[in-house]
DNA sequence: CAACAGGTACGTCCAATGTCGTACCTCAGT
DNA sequence: ACTGAGGTACGACATTGGACGTACCTGTTG
């Protein structure tokens, strides 16, 4: 089997529309937060955020990041991977992952 | 008559999730990117951002803003003055309003 | 005072959004 | 080959959010 990375973003450019709307919903925003302030920017499992939701819904919220351009996304079939794309934020909009980070550290107060 | 300050948002603190989601709408962005442009942090009139809707909704739109502690308005009677809260934003979200300043001249290339 | 402009309150309306059920797919493990 | 877990597609649904109509208030200006 080979692993897809699937599809990025229509638009190259990100838009800062776009990524405020995805940064809007509170699971979502819990997803970036995390990948935010983990500075390794190792994969991870789109399951391995405890997200209260069903996954079908949460099949949407990482959907809508990565349309967002904010994830990409890799399909291993049964399962996938999902890698902040740092690089594109940082250089697009200063500051956005450390002001997501500090809010990490904000609600894990312990860690 | 006297001049009153509307009150404040209930919350001291300012709330990411209500921030970004006041930011998330085109018209209330449009105003922030504005305000965070203005170095200067004068008092403008809420009619004086050219908001290509009804003036009901114009209402709706400066409230969200208030609510979420983005701006403190100031009741003149019959007009209504409108400010940067750039302290209070710097304090908790320090970068944000560079981010949006950088929005503006990406969006008025000529200015 | 009358007319007018800016603003608010309340209700209504429509479109967008978040949620899930059902059905189906793909791979890993037994 | 079967089962189970993770994932997607499609459709339905309820809620929310942005928009406005109507009515009313407050100052300014003539």
């Amino acid at each position: 089997m080979v692993e897809t990375v699937v599809p990025q973003a229509d638009t190259d450019v990100l838009d800062l529309g776009a990524v405020l709307r995805a940064l809007a919903d509170e699971h979502r925003r819990a997803v970036m937060i995390e990948l935010a302030a983990d500075r390794s920017d190792g994969e991870r499992t789109c399951h391995s955020f405890n997200l209260p939701v069903s996954k079908q819904t949460r099949t949407y919220h990482f959907r809508t990041l990565r349309d967002a351009g904010l994830i990409c996304e890799t399909n291993y079939g049964n399962k996938k991977g999902v890698r902040l794309r740092r690089a594109e934020i940082d250089r697009r909009f200063p500051g956005l992952l450390d002001l997501l980070a500090a809010e990490f550290s904000q609600v894990n107060p312990a860690s």
